[in-house]
DNA sequence: CGCGACATACCACCATCGTGGTATCTGTAA
DNA sequence: TTACAGATACCACGATGGTGGTATGTCGCG
């Protein structure tokens, strides 16, 4: 009866080879257990409500609702809950919302695995864990205004090919008002004309297509 | 001695965590074995040399040279080689230029692993396995003009925000005919202005923003 | 050889976009 | 309460973009 207590985590991503991955590396880990796994959002809060982990590994773009939402909804039933996520390289806007929405700490899939263990095992005691070219992409755009929602509805509707006049009647607003969330979206993102300004918001997880 | 020749395959992707998964899931296959690993193309043109597999899993997102490079490097000097694309959602573009470079079968990672070993045999046998939501997705986009290798130069120059003054000179030609081009490609994308063709473009996989 | 696809080029015209400036209303944070 | 950020609105002007039509040279395929 020695046995130490295991890190119990439960495993959120819709790629099965990749649970059966993150599977096989926790397995040779003494000190963790999987408990859990979901492939989408809800069954996350599903298996989070029935397990308590004590550490949740998260993707961010599952099918549906997205990893972040599952975060939010997880973590407003438990506060207490340590997330780390866990997925390709995304925007820093999409990193960023996931560490506001409470995320302990973000690692990449083209990591070694022994890097998802470390996290695992700070975000268990309690810290964070941001790796460095993460914080340094981060850094790139921190003195960045954010654009407001009504900015970015307006450029997701410039993405889908739509002329000013037709944001402004899709929007209940006159057409010069969208010249003038245009005119702020490109100062904002450093963009030259609405085209650009579509390609940087999609880099920068701003908008999807 | 008795024991049958087993399936010898080689791995390439840039995701440890997913490259143990396949490992785990093929260990447990009793004709299959990997015997070697890449993660990025150059590194799979040599492992190819030095083992000569029978099967090749491959990933289209690498480090520096695509995976679609990386099988015409192999293909070109071992036209024989039998490569399955093991990777994420792509644009039918992508799919396409995927099978014409030869590649004998498409499957997500999304899907369940025993799909993906059933598409190693399947093609260890010399067969072809496209899954019915890939060729659906395929078929979408079976009447579809191409866009030209010159058009798909402007599509870029266009995402990168240059007005069509900038790509004319950038091209060497002149901004009518860049104006021409620009209006094939929004014929061909079925798009109403240079922004949409943008924005499906980059759906597609006929441009990286 | 002739045909089609591609790339090139020019012109004229109208539509749309981007920029400048100014202004009002609301809600919230200091 | 003052201050600020956000959303709304209008106007005028010049720049840029998209459409229509026509035309030439090249290259490769049948």
């Amino acid at each position: 009866m020695s046995e130490p207590a295991r890190i119990r985590i439960l495993c959120v991503d819709d790629h099965p080879l990749l649970r059966e991955g993150i599977g096989t590396v926790i397995s040779n880990q003494p000190d963790m257990l999987i408990v859990a796994e979901a492939s989408n959002a809800q069954e996350a809060l599903e298996r989070f409500r029935q397990h308590r982990p004590d550490v949740t590994l998260m993707d961010l773009r599952l099918p549906g609702m997205g990893g972040i939402d599952a975060m939010i909804a997880i973590r407003t039933e438990f506060p207490e809950a340590r997330i780390v996520i866990l997925t390709t390289f995304e925007g820093d806007v999409e990193i960023q919302r996931a560490l506001e929405a409470g995320a302990r700490a973000y690692i990449l899939k083209s990591m070694p695995p022994k890097d998802m263990v470390e996290a695992i095992r700070q975000v268990h005691a309690g810290k964070k864990r941001i790796p460095p070219e993460i914080a340094t992409h981060l850094a790139e755009h921190l003195g960045d205004e954010a654009l407001t929602t009504r900015e970015i509805e307006v450029l997701q509707q410039i993405a889908g090919g739509n002329r000013n006049r037709d944001i402004a009647e899709k929007l209940f607003i006159s057409e010069e008002t969208v010249k003038v969330h245009i005119k702020h979206i490109m100062e904002k993102l450093g963009a030259s004309d609405r085209t650009q300004a579509v390609a940087i918001g999609t880099r920068r997880g701003i908008i999807q297509l």
